[in-house]
DNA sequence: CTGTTAGCGCATTCAC
DNA sequence: GTGAATGCGCTAACAG
């Protein structure tokens, strides 16, 4: 009988079991775009899914909110299972109302609580007071950090940790915010606005919102003979897997992008088997990786060794 | 109406429609992994197919001709519209009983001809020739080659194009190969044994077969203290967007990633809407791109200036 | 032009 | 145990 299936080239179609049985073995995964740290999310997500045999629709919103509303439409459309979202910092209402609908949703990288919802997230704030309190241990003074404020939520929460740290060590800190788009591109730009600065105006120590951007200004920096990190000490943040492979390697913040995608993955696994969640909020702790691209400030040394 | 629907929080049921229409507005893309290369292709697939209200299901078969077979099978029963595929080098039975079953198939990093299946390809031949003339050029008269020979048929045209270049060079070249998986990894161990061996009997370039090889291989070097290029010539193959940006710049050759993927997905959309394609089969050519890491072998000065 | 109906392929139900 | 009937939600065809 088996053999027969398979002889004749019988193929089922899901559609029309999907349509009988009433529920769908399709998840779907929302992400911001394709740059290496939700690739990473992505992969996590990917493994742990195939591994139950569910299949995965993957969308991305370009950061845009009307292209996040089309793809949470088409998902509800598809009726997928559940849904895994790196949500716009707009969004809300298209969500809701999946979430009313009864499917389960995992929230990405944004802080949620309350006993209704599902998330994954990392501790942003601490990872910016991370990063602040090295390049301020460094000796720093005049600080750049370079990212969206407007834009991205978690890029924002990295702001608010630098900003908490640097209030905490007293005041005599100049914190300089540069926006940017959060592309290697923007990184570049930025990268040749330090560069125009006469180096005794120059921030000493750049800190960037996401590695992306690290890699950009990088590039920019040496490409005008600026040291790094003996003329600007700079940091990322992320640690995507080529952080480590920079022509400096980049001191930056980790965040655990693989083990988010497949902790998203299995809790809406375990939603979707209708069991109670262990815990629905789940947050990572990042961790300061200290590499190649950052050192003491060279003009103001160690307290307590010169007058 | 429209005002009613949505308000009432209609959502139109795709499976139902798609039953009844008997066709769906899905696309499958299978993937080989998730590495940069990759990655780049589903970025211009997605970009492409987003445009035209198309859904994408994603999915891998890390290089594994079950996992591919058991994608294949699912995307059938999803009904899939049409598939994208980069197909691992053991596949074909699959695939057959797709395009058999009707649905347009685009096969990506495979040479195909004829004048029935779709393909976008890039003539890897060429590639490894080019790869291989820059090295000789330099001087190189015992090179290395690593990649997995055996496994990934690309990686095998570049390895040909490499032997047709050394054989029309005369034949006094040492070419050794050395096989690995295509991972930065596996790239590291290489790294490792060349490094451990003695400096006398070390190819004075290694050429490898995807940009991700040379990645873990430049660590180990550069770990070891042989420096890139003074020591070895080192050179990828791909030009994924970290190859330029890596601690030491990587020459190497240029495959349009993202250009394969935005092809294929509109190679697939004109095969979906009924139109005869243009050109069932595109074959990129590939671009050297000389960095940093390849210089004149220092032993063996250029021809014609020394005796 | 609006309203009704039939049937896509499956899984579940009920009859045998 | 095997077999036929039903209906999931849509859309195309048809009737009024």
């Amino acid at each position: 009988m088996e053999d027969a299936i398979r002889t004749l080239g019988f193929v089922r179609h899901e559609a029309a079991r999907h349509l009988r049985a009433g529920y769908s073995s399709t998840v779907g995964l929302l992400l911001l775009d394709w740059s290496p740290a939700f690739t990473d999310i992505a992969r996590g997500v990917d493994d742990t899914t195939a591994a139950r045999g569910l299949t995965v629709l993957i969308s991305n919103s370009t950061r845009d909110t009307t292209r996040e509303e089309t793809s949470l439409r088409l998902f509800s459309e598809q009726r997928v299972a559940g849904l895994i979202v790196v949500p716009h910092d707009t969004s809300g209402e298209g969500l809701h109302r999946i979430r009313a609908g009864g499917i389960p949703v995992v929230i990405v990288d944004r802080a949620e609580t309350g006993d209704q919802g599902l998330s994954v997230a990392v501790d942003d704030i601490t990872g910016g007071e991370l990063a602040a309190r090295h390049i301020i241990g460094l000796g720093h003074r005049h600080i750049a950090f370079v990212g969206d404020e407007a834009a991205a939520l978690p890029v924002q929460d990295r702001l608010t940790g630098v900003l908490k740290a640097i209030a905490e060590t007293g005041g005599d800190i100049r914190l300089d915010v540069l926006p940017a788009d959060l592309t290697a591109e923007a990184g570049r730009e930025t990268g040749e606005q330090l560069a125009a600065m006469p180096p005794g105006k120059r921030p000493t120590a750049v800190m960037t919102g996401v590695d992306l951007l690290a890699v950009g200004v990088l590039q920019a920096l040496l490409q005008h003979g600026i040291r790094v990190p003996q003329d600007i000490s700079l940091m990322g943040y992320d640690d995507i897997p080529f952080a480590r492979q920079l022509s400096v390697p980049l001191t930056t913040v980790r965040r655990p992008h693989y083990d988010m995608g497949t902790t998203a993955a299995e809790m809406l696994v375990t939603a979707l088997s209708g069991q109670a969640p262990q815990t629905r909020h789940v947050v990572f702790q990042p961790e300061l990786v200290v590499r190649e691209s950052t050192a003491e400030h060279p003009t103001r040394p160690r307290r307590g060794r010169n007058p």
